[in-house]
DNA sequence: CTGAATCCCCAACGATACTG
DNA sequence: CAGTATCGTTGGGGATTCAG
């Protein structure tokens, strides 16, 4: 098996403990999932990714729908975004200006696995507090 | 459709603008994926729970296995990950004393998702440094 | 070996005000 | 409307030390 080709759980499993190279390891040089949890794991980006996900939409738009985020955060989130490929920026010349924002085709091959993610987050809420719930008893 | 059961790609698309309280809204409340992001969303969460679906590992394995991650860091976020049942602790008493941990049940169903983001990472590394280096070029 | 406690710093983030 | 600029805060997390 080659790495960077694909990881599937079951690979996973059979990877031996030697020289395993494709993520969590103290190797020397940099780890792919790192990186894109540096990118992607900030506060916003997968709020803002998940909701281009429904479709194009404007900057005042986004900044209504994803709650709690700020004008700067909604600026800084995008434009990291963009410069990461996963988001188109379309501006267009009227008055007042509009600026559309998109997913692009990179930017809609992550949201499948996010919305994943999403929806695992719904299912599980209760187990998560129910969890907690037991923890916080155990430990006084 | 209820919301709180299962949020599909297609149904993101079909729900209407106005009263749409799955995530990314300005609802007086909680938003589920918010939540999991806070929680699951920190710097090592994800990375130890991927290594942790290779198999049960003890703390001193987990430590070298997870680059670049501090004694302190791994203390804290098992911690979390177990407090939110993620994650299963067991103490053998021996001497010196061993702690392994495993993924519980909740654990490995979330496994799957973040295995996917991870073949994502894998799969999309040259295409993110390929838009950087374009983006970087566009912006001087 | 596992892990708690302490100290400290910096980068991420929020609030606010200003511009084209 | 869509940003940019500036400032202040905070808490995440790294290094280190101590303990069972």
């Amino acid at each position: 098996m080659d790495r960077h080709t694909e990881v599937t759980p079951s690979d996973i499993q059979e990877m031996n403990d030697g020289v395993d190279t494709w993520v969590a390891n103290d190797f020397s040089g940099t780890c792919p999932v790192r990186d894109v949890l540096d990118r992607v794991g900030d506060k916003w980006s997968v709020l803002v990714v998940l909701r281009l996900g429904r479709g194009p939409e404007r900057f005042r738009a986004l900044l209504r729908a994803v709650a709690g985020i700020s004008q700067r955060m909604l600026t800084v989130t995008l434009r990291g975004l963009e410069r990461d490929g996963l988001v188109h920026r379309e501006v267009f010349d009227t008055r007042p200006p509009s600026v559309e924002y998109s997913l692009t085709p990179l930017g809609h091959s992550l949201l499948g696995h996010i919305t994943g993610l999403a929806n695992w987050a719904v299912e599980h809420e209760a187990d998560i507090a129910q969890a907690q719930a037991a923890y916080s008893h155990k430990h006084d």
